[in-house]
DNA sequence: ACGACAGTAGACAGATCTGTCTGCTATCGT
DNA sequence: ACGATAGCAGACAGATCTGTCTACTGTCGT
């Protein structure tokens, strides 16, 4: 044929371009972390971060869309092990336990990357997306669920995860979540049991 | 007698050079600004900033410190209209929407100053200080307010705080916190009444 | 065999940022 | 009148950061 399929080898330079920009942007900050430190930890040409990204913003939008696609990948298969659509609801914080106890837990990637960036950049951009994406999972879990008020649960439950997130990250501790948890599960059964 | 007064002028080099900061490091990042824009908007000398303050450091220390004292002057004076005990803890969110809602909000200082600074850096210490004090006003509310078990309560409420924090943040729309009051308000009644 | 392609190594330009230093000016207490 | 203090203006050094460019090197399909 023509053209040879899109090349997708084994270990690219763009794929360890992404990997060491999603240790270190997250560890340290998207400003922080200057390009000479990403194509020294990957091992990488100047050149070819350029040639694969464009430019700084490229590889931040990249390592973002990276955070949202495994994001999106580790609750739906954290979910899998739940039999009720109450178990999966309040599963969604159980997911976020085992996400905020890892000792390199340091917050919401796309809250941090948008807490250093200018507004209406890239960086609020795919915030939003992750935002819609997670609000939307949570609105059709409710549903599921047999919620009376599916967009009203969902909206009290995305608070107790912003807060959950936020305070494991400033308490350098994953207590909040846990008690997030467990007031999502008496908010999640009184809503079910009240209909 | 020896040694002057320390110094209160009306409008002094260093008021100027905190308002500038307070203004600039809020709205775009304690990292990105630097500090000749922070001279240039307060009209001051640079050797000014350095000789007030010993380095950026110092500067973003100053600016941290105004917030939290800022930030405990707005609440404790907002709380002042309230006037049981179960009015001023729900009331914490009441002073909460109000400065969600204004236009220049753009999320906690505390976490955005530290998610752009490194581990263990000025802003993390300033952010526990901060978070130390707004937990320990919700306890002795709690304890106030008749709560069998201040502490867990205090816990549950710094959730739905940082939740709605962030969510206006993220959102760029103050209604997280207007739902996060309600759940505030649900969660003390039943605290206060299962007594 | 050979051209296309992906990548490497590193110099370089231009901008920006922190922090220092020199020299000048105005004000105020004594 | 005068010295101390606070501040202004701006040059400067040194580091760092983004982004470009040149020249070289393997590998693979045809």
């Amino acid at each position: 044929m023509s053209a040879a399929s899109p090349a997708v080898r084994k270990q690219s330079a763009r794929d360890r371009l992404l990997a060491a920009a999603d240790e270190l942007f997250y560890a340290e900050g998207v400003h922080t972390v200057g390009i000479d430190r990403v194509i020294e930890q990957a091992g990488v040409a100047k050149a070819s971060l350029y040639s694969c990204f464009g430019n700084k913003d490229g590889l931040i939008r990249a390592y973002l869309q990276g955070r949202h696609e495994s994001r999106q990948k580790r609750i739906l298969t954290g979910l899998e092990r739940f039999d009720t659509p109450r178990d999966r609801l309040v599963g969604v914080f159980d997911v976020l336990i085992d996400y905020v106890s890892a000792p390199a837990y340091r917050g919401c990637a796309f809250y941090n990357a948008s807490a250093e960036s200018e507004k209406g950049g890239v960086a609020e951009e795919m915030s939003d997306a992750n935002r819609a994406w997670t609000q939307e999972l949570l609105v059709g879990l409710a549903r599921e669920a047999g919620a009376p008020d599916p967009a009203t649960l969902a909206a009290q439950l995305v608070i107790l995860y912003d807060g959950a997130s936020a305070g494991a990250r400033l308490d350098r501790h994953p207590e909040a979540a846990v008690t997030a948890r467990a007031m999502a599960a008496i908010l999640v059964d009184a809503a079910i049991t009240a209909l």
